[in-house]
RNA sequence: GGUUCCGUGGUGUAGUGGUUAUCACGUCUGCCUGUCACGCAGAAGAUCGCCGGUCCGAACCCGGUCGGAACCGCCA
C-alpha cells in the first residue's frame, strides 16, 4: 500500500491507510497522546490510547518535533478533533528521521526569530505554512503567465547567461574568465529576445535568472533574479505591449484569486488586487504635476520618479482609479536605455508599470531601424564597435517590436505584501547572503 | 557607494559602571482521564561577536576589528 496525502485523506473513513509526515506537535497527557502530523500545509492528528498499546508509547515518548514518522493505522471520523474532523488510531509508527529536539528557529511563529536568522536556517523557515502557500501560489502565477503566453502563440526561448558583453551598458555586470576570454553573466535577455524578433519568431517569452552586480542594500534588490521577459512583433506602437502586459497580468492575477483567494486572505489576511478596471495611464510630467498638487510633494529627480513619487502616484492610482498598478508614460530619452524608440518629440516610448508604490516593469517600442539605433548608441556615449554582433541583428529586415522584463520576486513581494524581497525568494542572494 | 543603527542562553529580548545578567517561547524531568495555542510544578542552558584601552571594578564608557540590518542612490 502507498502512502496517501493527508489532503486526501477524507475519502478513506474506517479504511486503513499509511500517512508520512513531520511531527508537527505532540500532547503526551496521562492516558492518551496526540502527534499531529504534517506534510505540505495539511495536517491530521494521531491518537494513542496509552493502555495497551506500549510500543507506541515508547516511540512517541522519545519522538521529537520535526522528525518524520511513517504511520499505518485507521482513519476515523470524530467530530469531537477541530483538526479536520478526523483521527489516525496507529498500528505501527516508523521514525524515518530524527530532528534535533531543540530546532534553530520557531518555525511555527515566524515573527520569534529575525529575518536573516530564518534565512540561514532557510530549510527550517519555509516549513512555515505561510511560506508553503506562497511558493504554491508562485507556482499558480507562473503557470497563468505561461498558459497565457501559450495560447497566444508565444515561442518560449531559452537565451544563454554567459555572455560577452553586458546587455545595457552601465549597469554592474559580474565578470568571470572564460578560457583566457572576458566574459560575464547576463543581466538581462534583452539583446536576445530582440534576436528572436530579427529571427521572424513574432512572439517570445522567457522566464530565467538574470544577475546584477550591483552593491544594492535594500529591500527590493537581489543580485541573482528570476526575470520574466516577453518580446513582440509586428506593433504600431508601445500601447499594444501595454495592452498585451495588462491582459496577461489580468490573466494571472484573476488566476490566484481564483486558486488560492480564500487561502491567501486566511493565512495572510490580504485580498488578492481586483484588477476589473483599466490600469490607468499617467504621463511622466502629469505624474510630477499631480505629485505636486495634491501632495505637496516636489522631487529632485526630473527625468525619473522617487521612490516617493512612486509611493504617491500608486496611492492616487488606487483613489482615483480604483487600481493597484499604474502605467507610467512617456519619459524624457535621457533616463532611458540607446535601444528605446524615440517618438516625434524625442521622448522615449517607454512606460513603468508600478504596483502597489513599486515599480515592477520597464518596457517599451524598440528602435528596429539600424541607422537610427547606431546614432542613439553614439548619442548615449557608447561605441558601436562594442554592439557590433547586435546592431547587425537589425541589417536584414527587422519587424517594430516592443516588450518588457520584470523580476518575478518583485511581483511576489507585492502581491503578498512582504516587505522584503529575501522573503519572497526561495533561496535569496545579495550582497551579503551567498549562502545557503 | 552614501547616511544611520545593531551584535546578550536554541530563538526573540530586558539590562546607561558594582545584578545570582531579566522575561517570554523552546528544551529536559515530574505531574495531569481526549488534548487541540493543553495545563501545572521544577530544572538545565549565556566565555554578553572578537581584540585592546580607561577604571578598584566593564554586557554597559573609549578605540579598533569582524559580522549584520534599515533608509537613500542604482534597477526588475
Amino acid at each position: 500500500m502507498k502512502s496517501n496525502c493527508i489532503k486526501d485523506l477524507k475519502k478513506y473513513f474506517d479504511k486503513d491507510v499509511i500517512v508520512q509526515g513531520f511531527v508537527d506537535s505532540i500532547r503526551d497527557l496521562q492516558y492518551v497522546q496526540f502527534v499531529i502530523l504534517r506534510d505540505g500545509n495539511d495536517k491530521v492528528q494521531m491518537t494513542i490510547e496509552k493502555e495497551g498499546n506500549e510500543k507506541l508509547v515508547e516511540i512517541v515518548s522519545n519522538l521529537t518535533l520535526e522528525s518524520t514518522i511513517k504511520v499505518t493505522g485507521k482513519l476515523l471520523e470524530s467530530p469531537k478533533v477541530k483538526l479536520n474532523g478526523m483521527e489516525l488510531i496507529p498500528t505501527i509508527i516508523e521514525v524515518t528521521s530524527t530532528s534535533l529536539s531543540e530546532l534553530p528557529i520557531d518555525i511555527k511563529k515566524m515573527d520569534n526569530a529575525l529575518r536573516e536568522t530564518r534565512l540561514d536556517y532557510r530549510f527550517l523557515d519555509l516549513r512555515n505554512e505561510k511560506n508553503n502557500l506562497f511558493f504554491k501560489c508562485q507556482t499558480t502565477v507562473l503557470n497563468a503567465m505561461r498558459n497565457y503566453w501559450y495560447e497566444n502563440g508565444f515561442i518560449e526561448i531559452n537565451t544563454p547567461k554567459i555572455c560577452a558583453q553586458a546587455a545595457e551598458s552601465g549597469a554592474e555586470v559580474f565578470k568571470l574568465d572564460y578560457f583566457g576570454q572576458k566574459a560575464c553573466l547576463s543581466q538581462s535577455p534583452q539583446f536576445y529576445k530582440q534576436m528572436c524578433m530579427a529571427s521572424g519568431f513574432s512572439k517570445v517569452f522567457e522566464i530565467g535568472p538574470a544577475f546584477r552586480a550591483e552593491n544594492s542594500h535594500t529591500s527590493y534588490h537581489a543580485t541573482e533574479i528570476e526575470m520574466v521577459d516577453a518580446e513582440i512583433s509586428w506593433i504600431d506602437s508601445v500601447d499594444d505591449v501595454m495592452a498585451m502586459q495588462e491582459a496577461w497580468t489580468k490573466n494571472y492575477m484573476n488566476k490566484l484569486k481564483e486558486v488560492h483567494g480564500e487561502e491567501i486572505k486566511k493565512l495572510f489576511n490580504l485580498e488578492v488586487s481586483d484588477v476589473s478596471n483599466s490600469f490607468p495611464k499617467i504621463e511622466l510630467a502629469s505624474a510630477k504635476q499631480i505629485i505636486k498638487e495634491k501632495y505637496n510633494y516636489v522631487s529632485d529627480k526630473v527625468d525619473d520618479l522617487d521612490r516617493k513619487e512612486e509611493e504617491l502616484i500608486c496611492k492616487y492610482a488606487k483613489e482615483k482609479y480604483k487600481s493597484d498598478f499604474v502605467f507610467i508614460t512617456k519619459w524624457p530619452f535621457s533616463s532611458r536605455p540607446f535601444y528605446h524608440m524615440k517618438d516625434s518629440e524625442g521622448y522615449s516610448m517607454s512606460y513603468d508599470l508600478l504596483f502597489k508604490g513599486l515599480e515592477i516593469t520597464t518596457g517599451a517600442q524598440r528602435e528596429h531601424r539600424v541607422d537610427i539605433l547606431e546614432k542613439q548608441i553614439i548619442e548615449k556615449g557608447i561605441d558601436p564597435k562594442e554592439l557590433q554582433f547586435y546592431i547587425d541583428f537589425f541589417k536584414c529586415g527587422c519587424p517594430p517590436h516592443g516588450g518588457f522584463g520584470f523580476g518575478l520576486s518583485r511581483v511576489m513581494m507585492q502581491i503578498f505584501e512582504i516587505d522584503n524581497i529575501r522573503e519572497a525568494t526561495l533561496i535569496y542572494r545579495g550582497p551579503t547572503r551567498l549562502n545557503p
